[in-house]
DNA sequence: GTCTATATCCAGATAGAC
DNA sequence: GTCTATCTGGATATAGAC
């Protein structure tokens, strides 16, 4: 309980601005809410950051690189693709019960996608960034279908799907709050693979546990 | 062109009202827009709404009310399970590039789950209302895996998914906008069915075409 | 009925006390 | 550094003109 340094107080408040900003999107979330959330008062928020708006940005532009980075990284695995997608799922669904990082960068920016009237800044970035992870996974899912370990499908829909279906269950997740409970991967993976034992045969071991 | 009567109007305006608030979601969603979006000044919409918070709720209720009805006529239908299914699919997610009816009010809920702050007679809605459509869907899946028309599950988790996939496509839509093209449903269908002859068997006649 | 102009209120941002 | 008190802008809602 001893007091942070300097710099960690704005990774904290960051942070709790980001699940707020997550929870009720950009427009709803006041910046009490954020002061609150962090424990210190709303006056104080403006000694590290200048406006509501820049805590937004900077949440946005680092969940986009964070993102990319780990997708990049997850086709550079040494493994087959279909292992590659049960990884992904399993990091992105099955952390979403514990709010882990991914699912909730995930749901930021599915919030921010919504919200209009934003900065130019963050405008850009959705247009720029936010196609890269779903050709990473088009891409993954091609590979994998010239082996026949993916179903057949057009891959960007294939892409499409699995990321619709990773930003419709974290909306849910919000939505129903403790209710929720995390589905079986392996009816998901119904979409993608001809049979289940991809779930088996891959350990689980997860890859991306950047907190 | 002639001029509408009162009534009219207003169901005009809710309509304008709700296409706003589906995509921008309620906090940001401002009655200035709300009046362009209908072509009429922005005192004026107070002569047909007492507030923001009113519109609101009367679409919230309505579109839950619309959704219950269909939901239950679908179950209700000389159809074998499967065949429900794809129908609602049809309906929800093939109305989507048209922006109908359904789709719009999916979105408009999904939304709503998502704002916090909002009066208690919507949160009340929600609470009550939500869960029938997809203890409908449920039923229908339940139904269809004891003739072994549907793959196995829990039905509640199939439900969830079914729901689910459909919001996160809404959600998309809205993201991509002009440059949403709607995904190929026999891929959603594999979630659900053993195989992709359900497809070919039914008829594409839409049951609950209310516009 | 419909619009324009105004009042009120609330949230973002600033200033000043400790 | 942190808080409380204040300023300011913008959005909701109202009032009054046409």
């Amino acid at each position: 309980m001893d007091y942070k340094r300097c710099e960690e107080r704005r990774e904290s408040l960051l942070n709790c601005a980001g699940n707020v900003f997550a929870a009720k999107g950009f427009a709803a979330t006041k910046i009490t809410d954020i002061a609150r959330a962090a424990g210190i008062s709303q006056g104080l928020t403006y000694r590290y950051f200048p406006s509501k708006e820049a805590i937004f940005c900077e949440l946005i532009r680092n969940s986009f690189a964070k993102l990319s980075e780990a997708a990049l990284g997850l086709e550079q695995l040494a493994l087959p693709p279909q292992a590659k997608i049960v990884l992904a799922l399993r990091e992105l669904i099955g952390g979403m019960a514990a709010s882990a990082t991914f699912p909730n960068r995930v749901l930021l920016i599915a919030q921010a996608s919504l919200s209009e009237g934003l900065p130019a800044e963050v405008k850009a970035l959705l247009k720029t960034e936010a196609p890269k992870p779903y050709t990473v996974i088009a891409r993954i899912m091609a590979e994998g279908q010239r082996t026949g370990t993916i179903l057949p499908g057009d891959p960007a829909e294939l892409a499409t799907l699995f990321w619709t279906t990773i930003k419709g269950l974290a909306l849910h997740k919000v939505a129903q709050g403790e209710a929720f409970r995390t589905p079986d991967l392996k009816v998901i993976g119904r979409l993608f693979f001809p049979n289940e034992s991809v779930w088996t045969s891959i350990s689980n071991h997860s890859t991306d546990s950047a907190t």
